[in-house]
DNA sequence: TTTTCTAAAGACAGCGTTGTCAGAATGGTC
DNA sequence: GACCATTCTGACAACGCTGTCTTTAGAAAA
């Protein structure tokens, strides 16, 4: 006992420690559930005490323990973010996002990478999910397009919001991008620089949304009256090197495409990086564009025309309607987010 | 209550309710303590009684409540990753990394980003680590070159790793990079193949481990008898506009560099781009290496010799150096992890 | 056989909060 | 002044777990 009280008393003298609601209630002299009603702005406490209390609060620099009120709730203020690295920089601008929103509103987020081709991935996320007592969650794709694993989160009946999901989700549960429209947007601008044959790459198969793109490029198409040439539409993997690979098979064309428009930006780097190795130049001899605004875009030469999608204002969209859902709120939130084009110098107006 | 019981009764159908260690101690009827103790792997319980709890485990698929553990114990099985968004690439990596080792050991970890450049930086930092109750912090650039944050810290007396310190920190709350020594190997990699007017870029002078990136060229160019001119070491500032600015200074000398190293990758792209400009072909007639490995540096014209860090492993290897810390486990682990040279196209020998 | 010891198991308080319900104070009516 | 409604406040259980202490049972020692 001596060499216990002899060492945090040693120690205390530098050492800060949390309060608790008990100290504001003693230093307030009210009782800890009339300090607990004024952090959570529960009606029915008189000015005059709310004053007390909040006096206590700053003098002691209290701040609730996120742990013990997600114990005591019947809903805790806990979400989680599911995702699957696609690329850093699309997960780290949803997070930021996300976090940003729930920091706000006081909410606790939970990382949770997880592997989309793992063996065991359901039996996974199942666990996660029972372990962490989670009021909602967010899905970006891959898993927001998953069948499986968004009856997973049904069967435990937790809300959701899904982003971009390309399945057909009540508008509530989702947020969505305007990719169809601003693809044919895109391809417009293709046409207006007198392009016409223009060729096309697609996404991952198993991606959804990004098929979408696709659709707005034969939209476009369509409108201008300009036929679409399936030999000049290629099946890509999002991957650089799949992009190289449609890209050899395009440029070797005897009737070359004057254009190509690339369903991401990964897969356009690869479409220039094969136009330079077979001497053609950009945007003389071949104009690109992309979609993402991947911070290498910026980067290479020529800087990329492509899509920018705001992603912080997506994760940030997502928290708040899933937290609005969360505490039963009016739901008057857009559910689509517009991306727009970014103008560089990838493209070059033909004759 | 009619009603309610109705509701309920139809919901729970289908809906799955996780179980609590009450359940597993009824279905394999010993005390909570008991079941608390095969979780837990502490002494004094049968291997019988082991059998039968952990029956009970899989039977109903318990998993512990981490809030609720980390409220019942003294030390909880939390820590905090903060950050202030570098690089989305940078972040992403060493996030995957903790997370990944957390997930193994049963650690929640709280991702949270801070603005460098906020004012009331160590308020929000100081109310952060009051609300979540950490057991320990893992800090990154550029706050773990941050005396006044470090002093924070350490006035809650937790336990911390820093990343990519610059400062003099112990060796057990470090992780560091050889970053000056695989500078240096660049260097000489550089002299080997025949540059001996080789540029430096220097990075962002409060990111201290940057500058060592600098000194390892330095003690390359001593070694090899070299005299460093410094009017071809540049002051950058990380970005790609600072290392496009440089390299204009750069190029424009009437006795240009034959190669220039940039202490990171986006000042490299800047350095390519402005040598594309004034139509200076890569490597033929400037070699340009950088440091980073980030995912643009495959997608650029040339594809770009480069530094690689292994960021998944600096992540996991910090999470796994403080939470041993945290269990008083002996330390025996190395704290200096390898980056290495990913050898590309952007250097050519010259004679 | 009785006593002593030890391994195994359990009872119970406590972590910091919220929810429920009961009680006290206040103000208005008759 | 007695009664009621309303507003405010507090006592206490509960959330799911761990730490401490106590009890039990069986083995070893006397």
């Amino acid at each position: 006992y001596f060499r216990k009280a002899r060492n945090s008393s040693k120690i205390n003298m530098s050492i800060k420690k949390a309060s608790t609601i008990q100290d504001v209630a003693n230093k307030a002299k009210v009782s800890i559930k009339t300090v607990s009603r004024v952090i959570n702005n529960e009606p029915n406490v008189s000015l005059e005490t709310v004053k007390k209390v909040e006096t206590a609060i700053d003098l002691l620099d209290y701040q609730p323990n996120a742990f013990a009120q997600s114990l005591a709730r019947s809903k805790p203020k806990i979400i989680s973010l599911i995702y699957d690295t696609p690329s850093p920089n699309y997960i780290s601008h949803i997070m930021e996002g996300v976090l940003a929103y729930c920091y706000k509103v006081d909410y606790e987020v939970i990382i949770h990478p997880l592997r989309f081709n793992e063996v065991g991935l359901m039996r996974s996320a199942e666990k996660f999910i029972k372990k962490s007592r989670l009021a909602g969650l967010i899905v970006t794709p891959p898993y927001s397009d998953n069948v499986e694993f968004i009856k997973l989160i049904e069967s435990f009946d937790l809300p959701k919001v899904l982003i971009s999901s390309g399945l057909n989700i009540s508008e509530e549960d989702s947020i969505k991008t305007n990719d169809r429209e601003v693809s044919m947007q895109m391809t417009d601008y293709l046409i207006s620089n007198g392009h016409k044959r223009i060729a096309f790459i697609k996404g991952h198969p198993t991606h959804l949304c990004i098929n979408d793109r696709f659709k707005g490029y034969q939209d476009a198409m369509n409108r201008a009256g300009i036929e679409i040439d399936n030999s000049i539409v290629e099946n890509g993997l999002n991957s650089l090197s799949s992009g190289e690979q449609c890209a050899e098979r395009l440029l070797s064309l005897k009737e070359r495409p004057t254009a190509i428009f690339s369903s991401n930006d990964e897969m356009a780097a690869g479409v220039i990086k094969v136009a330079y190795r077979n001497g053609l130049n950009i945007p003389s001899d071949l104009s690109v564009v992309g979609f993402d605004d991947s911070p290498m875009t910026a980067m290479i030469t020529p800087p990329l025309t492509t899509v920018k999608q705001p992603l912080d204002a997506i994760g940030e969209k997502s928290a708040e309607k899933l937290i609005d859902k969360l505490e039963n709120k009016e739901l008057v939130q857009e559910s689509v987010i517009n991306s727009n084009i970014i103008y560089r110098d990838s493209v070059k107006k033909i004759n």
